[in-house]
DNA sequence: CTGTTAGCGCTTTCAC
DNA sequence: GTGAAAGCGCTAACAG
């Protein structure tokens, strides 16, 4: 592997100089410069990542730190993962994935936190490094999220511009804030246009939707459209109204959220409200990146829009 | 954050007999290394990985490597990643996530790969570090993968003990070892008990299942139990039967392969063949960090058995 | 603009 | 057993 030093002798200039080219190139002559280039590129050279940690007192290393259980985690993880991962390594930075088993181990220069419970919050408190979360967060920490609120009242009003006249969110059980915000979309957007809102809650399984379906058959007229929170009740309410012999889309619309690979288990494809994870897991990554060259105290929130994948689900 | 020095200091010995108490503690005198020990924990001295990484030409990073589309990626990807990360950290080894978008970036001691296609066999033939495979690989490489063959002549055996009297094996229309091997084994087993095999092969999507269920409703007669290669092909044959007025598990067995989160979305739960994934990700890791530390010549493999998770697709 | 010096924290080598 | 010296590859600070 060439060094500093072999680039530096081949081109008959100091290790300095090398040096300059790569982190100051504007302190360089042009001519020199492009020699120097020139060079580097010969000796395939590529800077040794250690040494510069070293000197430059920082790792070149992020963690990802997931306090979720793995096995009842969402797989849309990997999308995220892929975001932010691609994004570091543009910046020679390093992806350390940290579970709520190992997430003490090691050092890094930042963090992007996901899946955070009230008493991990200690912990974040007392990091020296600059943090960021996945999903909306309180106290007073960077985010980047989806704007759920806006998401909702766009499958509601897709829903109701292609004829459906009853609506019912089905929601996910759980007092989260991402949980509030599409519910109160849906509020929001129903009372806007004068309709009396149905919302239900049910714990996220896609056999507890169809039991709902089952138990209240008898209560859904056709155009109705179900505005789930999640791609697994949609599926699930879907596999009810077919299997109650319901008919999709015609008289009944389901929408889904999330638009991760779920969908590609269902007997139809699931219309969905797509998070574009790959771009949020980056913009994650860049925060963080920013953060780390320089501290910045006011609470930054990156919120980024989804969008509504139609497929067969709703007519 | 404590160095060598500060430790030595405090101890009245120089860096070296610190450093070697770390790296070779037979080396010191016991009452010495004692001492030196405490003052570490009192200091809360954690070796500073650049500079170790500087001095002994080594990254301490492990790179894995995910050759597959993103976004049809399987997502039990997370929970091997769980497995390789949490493995990694407990040896003070990072893992870099890299994808087909920035495979070569970076540096690394070894590399753990998946999903790899034959053009890519050049760049790792290429690759001066240690390479372990996810999934059973001809090429020599070292590799951890699950026993496809056993697993499939277990949940064939387990159909037939239910007394399920017609078996359809439903593979995935791919010529991928994984798929041949447990074709195999419902051939072998099915050819032992003198039966007669039924393979199909179909895409690996859910609604492409369910059309061949419809399809094909008229052939089946009660009392057949449907071997799946994947989840996904399980949810969809069940959601077929269904649909179609079958009972299940009374009359049609489904069992899958996978075992992941999938199959929260089914209306019921399925009996699968459940990969250990983490355990797969945490063997991948030992086997790639024992390489890195003395190269081993010859090919080893990893084979890990997988478990009948046993639920309400079959009696 | 370019080069020299010093040093990041650690380990290897060779003295004592 | 222990210590002193040198150096891994790089960059910040200062000189020229």
């Amino acid at each position: 592997m060439a060094t500093l030093n072999d680039v530096a002798q081949r081109a008959n200039v100091s290790k300095m100089t090398v040096s300059r080219t790569i982190n100051h190139p504007e302190q360089v002559r042009p001519e020199l410069r492009a020699t120097i280039f020139q060079v580097m590129h010969e000796l395939n050279y590529q800077p040794n990542a250690a040494a510069r940690a070293l000197v430059s007192r920082c790792t070149r290393v992020v963690k990802l730190t997931i306090f979720e259980d793995m096995d009842t985690t969402e797989p849309y993880y990997m999308m995220l993962l892929a975001g932010i991962a691609n994004e570091l390594n543009r910046h020679q930075y390093a992806l350390q994935l940290a579970t709520k088993n190992s997430y003490e181990v090691g050092e890094c220069d930042g963090y992007i936190l996901t899946g955070i419970r009230d008493e991990n919050y200690a912990w974040v408190r007392q990091l020296q490094q600059p943090v960021v979360f996945f999903g909306r967060n309180l106290q007073g920490y960077d985010y980047v999220d989806t704007d759920n609120y806006q998401a909702i009242r766009d499958s509601t009003t897709y829903a109701l511009q292609r004829g459906y006249l009853h609506l019912i969110f089905i929601g996910i059980d759980a007092d989260k804030p991402f949980e509030l915000d599409r519910e109160r979309g849906f509020r929001d957007l129903m009372a806007q246009h004068g309709l009396a809102a149905t919302v239900v809650r049910l714990a996220n399984h896609g056999h507890v939707a169809t039991d709902y379906i089952n138990q209240h058959w008898s209560e859904f007229e056709p155009n109705t459209a179900f505005i789930c929170a999640s791609d697994r009740l949609a599926i699930g309410i879907e596999d009810g109204i077919l299997l109650q012999g319901g008919r999709v889309p015609a008289d009944f619309g389901v929408i889904g959220f999330d638009g991760m690979l779920l969908n590609q288990v269902a007997s139809k494809r699931l219309t969905t409200m797509k998070q574009p994870l790959e771009a949020m897991g980056q913009a994650a990554a860049k925060l963080l990146l920013t953060k780390i060259k320089q501290p910045q105290p006011a609470q930054e929130k990156i919120i980024i829009k989804s969008n509504l994948s139609v497929a067969e689900s709703t007519r």
